[in-house]
DNA sequence: ACTATTTATTACCCACGGGTAATATACGGG
DNA sequence: CCCGTATATTACCCGTGGGTAATAAATAGT
């Protein structure tokens, strides 16, 4: 079975045998940062929780101390890197400049999450693994993340920082080579997260951008940080997904949504 | 079990009772075609064979008579999928014009592509569902359909028709949001596949197109693609993937790899 | 019509892996 | 020191679905 040598590398809260009374929310996100890892590595449907638990020197049924299920893990790991996308997003609306300064900065930004485990776990995990509610607390973000592409260059054509075009098409074409690069960057090439995004910022906005003329002005500043916004959260554990077809019927999955679709704001932390 | 109703509607070659003659090869292609749409609606893992199976009026079993096991079927929805791209591809390189010509002319093709269902298996099936034998096969094409793409903009930067770039993350950008395509476009929608194939031939050049100065002209020339170069590919049938059991000696499923990393051409027909 | 071959069916097998039950161990507090 | 709670383990269940064996029905050839 499991070896349960002291091995001695990683930063797993479960050393065999020793203080395994860290905080239940670092074990919790330390199961999802090995989970997100693995499912990346060898397909959600390739990696199974024994090998999760094991990267952590624990045992599979010690997850469900944690998650209801394979699902809500992977849901999990996909809210995490929306959350992130969240916050892009609010920090770009945040600041000032025009459309496409606006476009420019969410790209730069959007483009390195990609580059990392959570944010690559937005466009690599299938949505149809995620049980129904799940799903549409998913969709209905995805469709956001779109808005705000779509919002930036429409915003940019009234300003005249960008030129006339279909704003759904472009975000689609911008949103994809970004979403692409969760598919092909591998971390320790020979281009860093932040060479790509920014060069894909300039490649990406140069068919749109109206280039003649216009200033673009760009005061850099804005994107202070905005430090946070607290945001309680309270949620309890309902005894898992009810598995089998039918749901149920009132409580059960109250949590869920925590902060997907809602603010997020690095809240998520206590359950049960 | 399966109703086994005349039902009436779709084209299977396996009307319940009726002339069930019809050459092999279109029955295996029947099959194909229900996979992979079954494939991309479900996923992958989410659809069954049995599933596959009931869609043509006939029962899990018989499909082995035509392919050797799942991957198989998912590994020739890719690899009709490879052939068009390459016809692309080919056609694109045989046909004259600078570089970005060109380039415009396989982002139109490949775009297109990304509209139909076998176009989208090539970006939203997982490599790693399938046996390592095909895998490397697929990659080795993925390889070169970027590599197509690069040339074309390498030869573009050095006829004069295309800024100076780095043809790789050009390449990554225009792929990327090609490739999404089959991720988002739903026939039926306000857009024609042409219609999104042409905007963003379009979109997605202008970012890199020398539209200012520079007539394209230039002599130059040299990145010749150097018509092709067949290498035949031969391959046996190795006892399956692997896996339990033993597998036969000869005959049954002689194709495998057939056109998919050579040539293609339409060449997929006879087997056995 | 008889036979060989192809193609389909019914009835199975069984490995894999998600999930659960029963239980053991550690810890914190009174 | 004892008890309750949190957390982990061992041992198990079992549904699912890919894959196979045995066999039947259709087809082609002579």
């Amino acid at each position: 079975m499991d070896a349960r040598i002291p091995s001695s590398n990683n930063e797993s809260p479960w050393l065999p045998f020793e203080s395994r009374r860290r905080a239940r929310d670092e074990k919790r996100e330390a199961v999802l940062r090995t989970a997100v890892a693995l499912f990346l590595e060898q397909g959600y449907h390739g990696a199974t929780l024994n090998e999760v638990a094991k990267r952590l020197n624990i045992t599979k049924p010690a997850l469900y101390n944690y998650f209801r299920g394979k699902d809500e893990i992977l849901y999990e790991c996909w809210s995490i890197g929306n959350e992130l996308v969240d916050d892009c997003i609010a920090e770009t609306s945040a600041g000032g400049g025009s459309g496409l300064d606006k476009l420019r900065k969410l790209i730069v930004r959007y483009a390195e999450l990609m580059t990392a485990d959570y944010g690559k776990s937005l466009v690599r995990f299938d949505i149809r693994d995620l049980s129904e509610h799940n799903r549409k607390i998913v969709q209905t973000a995805k469709r956001r993340i779109d808005r705000a592409f779509r919002d930036y260059i429409a915003a940019g054509v009234e300003d005249g920082s960008v030129q006339a075009c279909d704003p759904k098409l472009a975000a689609f074409a911008i949103a994809g080579s970004l979403n692409w690069i969760g598919h092909w960057f591998q971390p320790g090439g020979e281009l860093s997260g932040r060479a790509v995004a920014e060069e894909f910022a300039i490649r990406l906005t140069e068919g749109i951008a109206k280039t003649t003329t216009q200033a673009t002005s760009t005061r850099k500043t804005t994107a202070r940080k905005a430090a946070a916004a607290p945001a309680a959260e309270k949620v309890d554990k309902p005894p898992r997904k009810g598995n089998a077809t039918r749901e149920e019927t009132s409580e059960h999955h109250t949590r869920t949504a925590a902060g997907a679709a809602g603010q997020s704001k690095r809240a998520r932390s206590r359950l049960r």
